[in-house]
DNA sequence: CTGTTAGCGCCTTCAC
DNA sequence: GTGAAGGCGCTAACAG
């Protein structure tokens, strides 16, 4: 049916030279070998005209390297913040000329030992283990394998690993500093988590304790004290409705620092019900940029999970770690001796967008 | 650093075997040529105990097979829906024991050539060409080299290649029979394409004129006249708003059928500042199942575009033209003569979210 | 029934 | 400067 791919072997034929020759002016070398003008010209010319393509599957098996990294994640399509995620780490992989395995485990650790067998057998250069909502995972041992990292996760256990985290502590400063900038400093609610540090939802949510960590911060250090917190069983509009109904009976809040974009829907919602307008009576900020952020009315003022620069910085991670292959480790500056390099940790901004939820508090 | 991966020699020396003979065995064949029970079993058992593994960059190389399908789509995170349909695609993969390459072209002509020749260097078995939004698309002449399949998308010029498509004109008749059956006979006006056939928004939209053809099949049997259509566009919630804001400047809609979910976001809108309710005053039904469906109030009924299935789909029809190899064309039933098959189109039905807005019309 | 030989396409010694 | 030989891990012919 389909021609036969042209090979190596054909380009040096028309070339007239022999398959080494050509392999060497195909993969640049040429040059430092002081091969002949007219020998490199003839082999160019020869691979263009065929449109020679080397067969990677080929180079793979002699070299070991297949040009290709891949992606495991627990769930890919439960909303677009993975798919934003995936198109980082494809972007950055791209442009160095690497192809993404996606694997999915819904949570599944069977099937992601199968996953990432099956992406070692078919050797891939390296591995990103992605996490929907950062938390801290178990880390497979078949990760040893090859050169990992983790995404939007911590591993549970000590693990060399390093990982790429969104900034979630400055994050929470960033919010508080929101409602600080806008001159609020009386009536500030948390809705989600809070006041105190350990009120936290269960299920180890790494995004609830380090944003609360960043809000309690800031708002300490300005001397502006929570005037009340709610924890949230689960991070859905309902829960968010619930609980500020729940504050609105007993207080008269001025801002609310709602610990994602969902429990904000929620609490707008409630809001609405008492009559309330944001941000006329009552600023709003959030977390995550959810689309729905921008389609709320007001708009939400929110803290950006910043995906898409996830992506991209964990494959950029990952090339680190990739190339760190034969250095020295000596290189890498000031490494006290005995000092193990293991789970650095690489946290990316999250970027504040101001729309229309928060207005300046008045006296 | 990492042990070297167990080879099949290793398998067979352990076995005290061939390197044929381990490979008969472990690929399932011993059997048929009647291996003896003993050395099968001490096949088996080097295996196990070594826990080998086929490399299967080598079978690639070998057979020509690689086990792994490629995907390449203009993009993959603008919202959910691209990932359901890759998660259904990955998924109808893997129970096949096959990966999947992800690719996103961006729309770019040259990056889709660049990204379909790494896929092809990479030897994959089969290519699933995706469009985020359905619409016909020109297939580029290197998808001749592998079994291909286009999904959510029609070809510009004449192909072989079959298509996975939504059954978009049964979902406007499904979207007219929601009104059909709650009573509504009077007041019905559209948002986003109509009143007639033709007055669809530019851009060659094939949801558009199919919804558009399915609706007006329904309407017209049940000698329902269509009050009034408008044409939006772009259909995105602003526009939906203006359109449904200009509509009632002079008309009293009974219901609306808006061309996507974010036409009916924008017209929720508009109804609410005319101080008119759903489902009371104006009964609403749309397309598409966008996430925000859901969270609308009242919750929104819609036609669903199914993308999970539209990727497994894909990947079934894919696994069926990869099959096709050898076979006798002959097999397919009926084919006359001169016949020539091509591009046969997979409609994959959508169906109906019955939620809050529609209700009985009242007399 | 099992082993030997060969080769998939490429790259990497080593000779010339 | 260039070519010949060998091997990555596996399987398809062919022997025995």
């Amino acid at each position: 049916m389909s021609p036969r791919r042209v090979t190596l072997a054909d380009v040096a034929k028309i070339a007239g030279v022999s398959p080494t020759t050509a392999s060497l002016v195909l993969s640049g070398r040429g040059r430092e070998l002081r091969i002949s003008q007219d020998v490199e010209q003839r082999v160019l010319k020869a691979a263009a005209e065929l449109q020679y393509r080397p067969n990677i599957v080929s180079v793979g098996l002699r070299t070991g390297t297949t040009r290709t990294i891949g992606f495991v994640s627990d769930t890919i399509a439960t909303s677009r913040l993975a798919g934003d995620m995936i198109k980082g780490a494809l972007e950055a992989a791209r442009e160095r000329g690497f192809m993404l395995f996606i694997g999915e485990t819904e949570g599944d650790p069977e099937l992601e030992r199968l996953l990432l067998q099956a992406m070692h057998d078919r050797q891939v250069d390296g591995l990103i283990l992605a996490a929907m909502y950062t938390r801290t995972i178990r880390v497979p041992k078949v990760m040893g394998a090859a050169p990992a990292v983790l995404l939007n996760a911590l591993p549970k256990q000590r693990s060399p690993l390093p990982s790429v985290l969104p900034d979630e502590v400055e994050a929470g400063r960033r919010a508080a500093r929101v409602l600080l900038d806008a001159g609020h400093r009386e009536g500030i609610h948390l809705v989600g988590a809070g006041p105190g540090r350990r009120d936290v939802p269960p299920g180890g949510s790494v995004a609830a304790v380090e944003r609360l960590i960043g809000i309690r911060e800031v708002l300490g250090e300005a001397g502006v004290k929570v005037a009340g917190g709610h924890v949230c069983a689960d991070w859905q509009p309902e829960y968010g409705l619930a609980a500020t109904r729940a504050l609105l009976e007993g207080a008269r809040p001025r801002a609310l620092i709602c610990f994602n974009d969902r429990i904000a829907l929620g609490a707008y919602q409630a809001l609405d019900d008492f009559g309330l307008k944001v941000p006329g009576d009552v600023s709003v900020v959030s977390f995550d940029d959810h689309p729905i952020a921008a389609w709320m009315r007001p708009k939400l003022t929110t803290v950006a999970l910043p995906h898409y620069e996830l992506g991209r910085k964990a494959v950029d991670v990952l090339f680190a770690e990739m190339g760190r292959d034969g250095d020295d480790a000596v290189q890498e500056g000031a490494v006290r001796e005995g000092e193990v390099r293991e789970g650095e940790v690489h946290r990316v901004p999250m970027p504040v967008r101001l729309r229309e939820s928060v207005a300046a508090a008045t006296p």
